[in-house]
DNA sequence: GTCTATATAATGATAGAC
DNA sequence: GTCTATCATTATATAGAC
């Protein structure tokens, strides 16, 4: 149908099976994991035959693996620029958590598919590959908490790579325990992301404990 | 060889294998899940047949209910007592946080179990299971930081369900991602979860932010 | 590139001897 | 209560036609 068409969007049908199969295979391997999901599932719910699965992919691993290295990439991009404003330290860790979190409430599938491996509930090597998005952010996050102290912004008696998982905990856990959170006392928030960013913002930074001037905002 | 017992540790070779299958199943399933885990491979861990499994558990997942009650209810009973103490709320919270990272770390495969349900990557009816022993816990920390709210130690402007999961998605996601954290710079703490307890605790207690006096401690 | 048909191994579960 | 042997089903992966 399509003539010869050399752009990256080109190979119009070409490209759509396997584009296709990886989509479906996404969504399944997002839903219930490496072992959960065979290659007959994905054959179906991408409307091809398990033999064009195997065409694409050589091995069951490869195609986990081409899934994965997908979501990774669309983890790491969304984030990238946001330490890049005009904003001192603590505003840029405050806008940071939180658009993390609304990026992972935002493309659950993804940030599911991701962080099974990164918690070790995941399978084949996929390990590895996680890794990189996690290291990424950390490292990020971490910079900015250090930038926030050598600007006096911060307590300088601070971890900042503790800091940095107490912050990203939160998000995290947030995220993955949405479902019994639901069912939990006071657990209304659970889809309220906004909600929880703004609660665990304050929490972070002037802590729980009273009797203390608490400043802006 | 052993005489009639009627004892609750009696039936000496009886409920032997039951309880070797058990052990063996436990560890197995806290390693690979539900689905990387086969009944054959638990079999054999376990030393014995197949058929030996199925005749003391009627499917596999009944045989993953047994071993994930069990889990459970060990990670109830061991944080129970710490409650009732002669402490002020903050000290209870700070010490029920601390117990609570070790009760983790001192048992992983237990916690992995309960934490692949709550976390959503389990599979079968687990989460139903699983869900109480949060539940349980977080009615526990909240209800301990309403008491430090009406105390007067704690933020009154606070939620404290948003607070509870802040401090358990520290310990949470410290546990979870303890194989990421070394391989990331100044995770160094990672085989040191009393380090992070303090640090966790630190902040949660009086924020990141700088120039405020800290007090105790 | 996509299909039908198939090979081969492993899965959860059962039958029946001891 | 434990075993060997076996069932039906499903798994990943391949062969070869179109």
């Amino acid at each position: 149908m399509s003539p010869n068409v050399t752009s990256s969007a080109a190979s119009s049908d070409a490209e759509a099976g396997q584009q296709r199969i990886l989509e479906a295979a996404e969504r399944l391997f997002a839903e219930s994991g490496y072992d959960g999901t065979s290659t007959s599932a994905v054959a179906a719910a991408a409307g091809v035959s398990k033999a064009t699965v195997f065409h694409h992919f050589p091995t069951k691993d490869a195609l986990y693996l081409a899934v994965l290295r997908n979501s990774c990439r669309s983890g790491t991009e969304l984030l990238a620029e946001i330490s890049g404003s005009g904003l001192d330290a603590l505003a840029r860790i405050r806008r940071f958590a939180s658009e993390h979190l609304q990026e992972m409430c935002n493309d659950e599938q993804r940030a599911r598919l991701v962080l099974r491996e990164v918690t070790g509930f995941g399978a084949a090597g996929g390990q590895a590959v996680a890794e990189q998005v996690v290291h990424d952010h950390f490292v990020r996050l971490v910079g900015m908490l250090r930038e926030g102290q050598t600007a006096g912004l911060l307590r300088d008696d601070l971890d900042p790579a503790a800091a940095a998982l107490t912050l990203m905990g939160g998000n995290l856990t947030y995220f993955l325990t949405r479902d019994v959170l639901r069912h939990l006392p006071g657990g209304n928030f659970a889809d309220d992301p906004a909600y929880f960013s703004e609660a665990l913002a304050s929490i972070f930074f002037d802590g729980v404990r009273a009797g203390r001037n608490r400043s802006n905002e």
